[in-house]
DNA sequence: GCGTTAGTGATAATCGTTTTCATGTTACTC
DNA sequence: GAGTAACATGAAAACGATTATCACTAACGC
């Protein structure tokens, strides 16, 4: 997965934003606070940047309900869900095995093969509510 | 919910062709499929009418991964989720009691209130495969 | 029928995202 | 270091789904 990437300026500068933060972010948001910390970017790079690192498996992306994508780096590799605060936008990383047997097996006893799912879990969290 | 809505020519056939279909369809398919079925309606009347039926829970609707909404006329007037051929767009409803009582339960262990959950499984049906 | 009011639809506007393409950088070789 | 091919960047334009506008039409209650 890990496609050679070069190492540019700017895709530092991007991993460096993703790390320091806990939050989904959107692309637009993520841009925004890289100019204002004066590290100067394109738009259509942090699309791109954001892209690959989705693609190579270091950052999560989810679909907001207004159809926007966040992204935020994740600290496992591995497949996770989250709990995501719809005020703050705190999010808590989740581990499901039960859902992950659950929709395999379902899968199977459909005849579907392939099986993927996509599971979000939101909220208010203490302090927002 | 169900806000008193006129009849209009319109809105009962965008009714009829969601009646017809087992898949999930996109506002521009529907329209384009209504105009080809001889019934002429606007592009935002669809998009209207769709988000009426959904607001009073006689249509689901779920965002694609490429970020399109898509509808379709759900039997129960229940909270359920979908298994959907990646394919042909074939959907099976499920009921999955387990994974409420899941995500209310971690809602609560992380002081979350208001929980809410999406979640949807894709996979290649046994004719797609 | 009549008036009120919601619904319609062509069109323009929005907005997130992607593409284009000329230019700038990187990684590599000699 | 200099040369260079391939990749990365970014400003601007294009795209595509969706929403807003607004003049016009049709439902509903009387």
């Amino acid at each position: 997965m890990s496609t050679e990437r070069r190492s540019t300026r700017q895709r530092a500068a991007l991993i460096e934003a993703l790390g320091t933060s806990l939050r989904f972010r959107s692309a637009q948001e993520i841009h925004a606070d890289l100019r204002d910390a004066g590290s100067p970017i394109g738009l259509a790079t942090v699309y791109r940047n954001l892209q690959n690192l989705a693609a190579d498996g270091e950052v999560d992306q989810v679909r907001a309900e207004d159809g926007e994508v966040r992204y935020r780096a994740c600290g496992s590799g591995h497949h996770h869900h989250h709990l995501v605060c719809r005020g703050c936008g705190r999010t808590i990383e989740l581990t499901a095995p039960d859902v992950e047997r659950w929709s395999e097996a379902l899968g199977a006893e459909h005849g579907f093969t392939n099986v993927q799912h996509t599971l979000e879990v939101t909220g208010t969290c203490a302090r927002c509510s």
